[in-house]
DNA sequence: AAAAGTGCACTTGTATACAATTATTTCTGG
DNA sequence: CCAGAAATAATTGTATACAAGTGCACTTTT
């Protein structure tokens, strides 16, 4: 699937900053370089050059000449990032309204349409993926190469929230209806419209997990 | 005055993102880190990890085995950062309205009466150093750890515009007066009325800029 | 026994050495 | 003279070696 056939501090990177998000660490946690380096079986090199990358991206603390420490995020974190996401995708549609390309919108129509099949399949391993896909190309058509960096970043952190929302049932369809009524809206190049439908998608997503509690969703990370 | 104590690959890094952000690298131009190790007068160690952390700000593309390429940013990227400062910045408001502390609160309103000062005396570099920190405070005052880092991320890369505003006649007056109705709302906890005065602020600086044309001002780079 | 100082173990910071990949040049055959 | 392949140079990727800083335990002293 995914290559892996990339440089091995891409890979650590990759990976400490998956774990990270998923909560395996604990708070404050210290990341050894050479405790890293052996369990990965490379030199300390790359692993280096992970850990600042994830410094850079704010998962993790550095202490010159001390070492390394979980940064993590919080739930109040992660409601911070909903609240983030409102406003730069809603800046999103509403620039996609009135430049996306055709091509983009035969791709988003064509994901959705393949979406709503697997839907009635229930093929929810598949619908997600098709989720990805479709915020992909949104982020594309915004046509802003910075606001789609920053969405693309904030996109992994929410996995395990997305992976909650399939077990919610009817949540899957709901979330479906609210993507096309997005693209509706693009489609009639009506940035406004488009940019409620993206508020509405997801204050309803906001509502549903406040219901469930955010701590309990966004496994939380263990204690220090 | 800023500790130049780092660690060295922190100082490349802090240098080079500069340097890129400046436009004095044309676009596509190579980094070999040989070259920039010898220049810095250190090895090719810290170098690396400078480069894969710009790689990680989008301000150059490493293609493995091959080399490290500037990036840059463009006239049209920060026409887009400006679009979403407006969106994060009104964001940002909004809750410091709700939640800035009284200390908070304080310090933004010592530094708008210092900075109403430095204008009276004609003081630009103070005025101007007096603009960053109420920023920073703003970002702090709204409570939100991801936001301000993003904030904080983009507010580097406008140097050059800040430098061009403070040339044009009656544009600092009016700066801070913008700011003093943001802080009015702020401590009036209105955060809809902050929101509107962050817009109307950024709205207004983008007019003047465009009015000069956004190549002109940007410090567009070289041509590759 | 308590406190302070010293030394040792450990970790990070930096430089260098080696391996692997890519670009370039040169040589050969048509 | 040109096309293509082998050799060569240059650059990146990774590992290791060495330097420097930090913390802790132990010793020593009062």
């Amino acid at each position: 699937m995914s290559e892996a056939n990339y440089l091995l501090g891409q890979k650590i990177f990759q990976k400490i900053r998956q774990d990270i998000i998923a909560g395996k660490y604990s708070r404050d946690e210290e990341l050894k370089e050479l405790l890293i380096a052996s369990e990965m079986g490379v030199s300390r090199t790359p692993v280096r050059e992970a850990l600042r990358q994830l410094e850079r991206e704010g998962l993790v603390a550095i202490i010159p000449n001390k070492g390394t420490y979980v940064v993590g995020i919080t739930a109040q974190d992660m409601k911070d990032i909903y609240d983030i996401r409102a406003a730069l995708e809603g800046l999103c549609v509403r620039q996609a309204a009135r430049m996306a390309t055709a091509e983009q919108i035969e791709a988003l129509e064509e994901i959705l349409y393949l979406a709503e099949y697997h839907l009635r399949k229930g093929h929810d391993r598949q619908v997600a993926e098709l989720g990805g896909k479709f915020h992909e190309i949104l982020y594309e058509a915004g046509g802003s190469r910075m606001l789609k960096r920053i969405l693309q970043s904030y996109y992994l952190y929410q996995e395990q929230v997305r992976m909650f929302l399939l077990t919610v049932p009817g949540k899957i369809r709901e979330i479906i209806g609210e993507h096309r009524q997005i693209l509706e809206a693009i489609k009639e190049q009506d940035g406004e419209k488009a940019e409620q439908a993206v508020g509405k998608h997801i204050a309803n997503e906001m509502k549903l997990i406040d219901s469930y509690g955010w701590e309990n969703i966004t496994g939380g990370q263990k204690d220090g």
